[in-house]
RNA sequence: GCGCCCGUAGCUCAGUGGAUAGAGUGCUUGCCUCCGGAGCAAGAAGUCGCAGGUUCGAAUCCUGCCGGGCGCGCCA
């Protein structure tokens, strides 16, 4: 074994030999730059297979099935031991077949990583504006808005694995006529009468009124900001018991309020003037408009009423220039599946503040369906009222409530089975997973700290390594790669199924091969540090996850 | 009418150009002297909505259609 097997990834050992075969088969052509290395599905087609023979037929001329001959041979000088065999199969694949050596120095090389394996690997490091929630401070937040914050926190915690700096940021709508409704419903209630037809109907409006002693009287205005900032509470209260925890809550009030660091001025102000000096708004029938339709909206937006008063875009807008402001590379907005009609213009409003939409993500997410029994319940109770962040949480945990949140694209409406969620047993995938790590800690226990902190500084033996530890070797080195994945395509279901794949590979690796008081000149150290490696991977997805990594359950 | 998302196993869903399309669940059948059985194995189960196209190769890319969800205010 080589002196520091850890120092260059292992994949990028294959990648770099593949690379090189391919420039001495096919010249300067990029087949080796674009060429797969994936993992094959049977085990009779090797660790791993690339097409690179297919793309280079087109550039050298002749059948791949040939070419892929010359490549196989250039790959076996450059690997030399780490590569058993290569075979030519199919249409023109080549077959790779690594050896123990390769395997073991893949297992050390994840083993020097520890817990930050798989992070790290952003090409680029981004400073990432992550809104998401931004529910309005009227009432409890819903089962949607819990998709919405286990999504855009997911994401923030693997941007921030990844590589990337992030602010959580939340819009907290404390401005316009929904407050001066919940103050008027306050005081409603405050009273002991009923609230108005169009007001907040909920039982947590009674709670407000409650605990503001002298709701029924005081000031409309004073009690808007009041009952804002007792719901704002309890909702920061709701999102920190599920994980999530903001870095910024920004208030839309303060939009409209003067500024010192603009010179005196309001941000809103502000925004009107950059867009004016930037020749994107324009007067019309005694309102102000936005140029949107020169951006790819619909049409044109209205910024200030005829009336005078400012809409709610206008707002947005002058907040969205204040986070420019602030410096960063990429504005991300996580929204419900209600908001995708606001996407357009949304980004016309980025372009006319000389954004480039290249660096404006705009995320829908779609609804949530509770299931129970086997029966829709649509997100509402029988009172009519929503199930909120705070019941689904009592309901199944929130280790169960991340997990069933975050196992599907943003892009698919989910059909939530409470029932299966609830269940603590193998069938919730959330439990078999954690059921791993917990079984694991069980093992390096039974094992014991010394002999596990042995197995790990071990010069490693050369063994034959077992199909099923070498399966669990190629599981964990997939970790970057889906780390990567997950954050390029904001998908943080990629991480739960990686997750659950790789408490599978874990657990055939378990019932194959006994651990502790393994028989063989270094099969033990094998097989414990295998352990630590698998255990350090789970819960570092989990950690992604926002799930718990319990040591025994 | 226009726009966005979705259509893959009975159900819930992975799979954004590769070989015989996968997982969970449900169903059938086995497995507990054994490091955690909160587990494991095997089996049955699919016209990848339909029809064209692009190419060595399409669930994946393009076009059209069908079906479902959502959205289209000088509301917030």
């Amino acid at each position: 074994m080589s002196p520091s097997p850890a120092a260059t990834a292992p994949l990028d050992v294959l990648r770099g030999a593949l690379r090189d075969a391919a420039h001495a088969v096919g010249g300067d052509s990029q087949a080796g730059e674009r060429a797969t290395l994936e993992r094959p599905k049977r085990d009779d087609f090797g660790d791993y297979a690339t097409n690179v023979a297919m793309l280079l037929a087109p550039v050298v001329g002749g059948p791949p099935r040939d070419i892929a001959g010359k490549v196989g041979e250039e790959l076996q000088t450059r690997l030399g031991p780490l590569l058993e065999r290569v075979d030519v199969a199919g249409p023109g694949f080549l077959n790779l077949f690594l050896s123990d050596d390769w395997h073991a120095a893949a297992l050390a090389h994840v083993l020097a990583a520890g817990d930050a394996f798989g992070g790290g690997e952003a090409p680029v490091a981004e400073k990432i504006n992550v809104e998401f929630v931004s529910a309005n401070p009227t009432g409890p937040l819903h089962v949607g808005h819990a998709r919405n914050a286990a999504y855009g926190d997911a994401l923030s915690r693997i941007f921030a694995f990844h590589g990337h700096e992030v602010t959580r940021e939340y819009y907290v709508n404390d401005f316009g006529s929904q407050i001066a409704r919940l103050a008027e419903s306050v005081r409603a209630r405050a009273k002991g009468e009923d609230v108005a037809e169009d007001g907040y109907q909920g039982d947590y409006v009674q709670a407000i009124a409650d605990a503001i002693p002298d709701a029924a009287t005081m000031d409309l205005d004073a009690l808007g900001q009041r009952s804002v900032a007792l719901m704002t509470e309890r909702i920061r209260d709701s999102l920190h018991f599920f994980g999530v925890n903001f870095d910024v809550w920004f208030s839309e009030r303060s939009l409209h309020e003067p500024k010192p660091a603009l010179a005196g001025q309001d941000p809103v102000t502000h925004a009107f003037e950059r867009l004016a000096e930037l020749d994107q708004t324009y007067a019309h029938e005694d309102a102000l408009w936005l140029r949107s339709s020169a951006h790819g909206d619909d049409k044109d937006r209205v910024l200030v009423r005829s009336t005078g008063d400012h809409t709610y875009f206008a707002s947005d807008i002058a907040y969205m220039l204040d986070k420019r402001e602030r410096g960063f590379d990429r504005l991300m907005y996580v929204l419900g599946a209600d908001h995708h009609g606001y996407k357009a213009r949304m980004a016309a409003a980025y372009e006319s503040l000389g954004g480039d939409v290249a660096s404006l993500d705009l995320l829908i997410m779609q609804f949530v369906h509770l299931v129970e029994r086997g029966e829709r319940s649509s997100m509402s109770k029988r009172s009519g009222e929503f199930v909120t962040l705070d019941d689904l949480v009592a309901e199944i945990g929130v280790d169960a409530a991340r997990w069933f949140l975050l196992q599907r694209s943003h892009d698919t409406t989910i059909d939530l089975d409470l029932d299966l969620a609830r269940e603590e047993s193998s069938d919730n995938p959330v439990y078999y997973v954690q059921y791993a790590h917990a079984r694991i800690a069980s093992v390096l226990d039974k094992a014991g700290a010394d002999r596990v902190a042995a197995a790990l500084a071990a010069e490693r033996a050369a063994v034959a390594m077992h199909p099923a530890e070498k399966a669990l070797v190629k599981k964990l080195l997939m970790f970057p790669a889906e780390i990567a994945e997950a954050a390029t395509r904001r998908a943080p279901h990629r991480v739960s199924s990686y997750a659950l794949e790789l408490a599978q590979t874990f657990t055939a690796f378990y019932r194959d091969c006994q651990v502790v008081g393994a028989e063989g000149d270094g099969v033990e150290d094998l097989r414990i540090a295998l352990c630590v490696a698998s255990q350090t991977t789970i819960a570092t997805a989990l950690r992604l996850l926002g799930v718990s990594t319990p040591d025994t359950m």
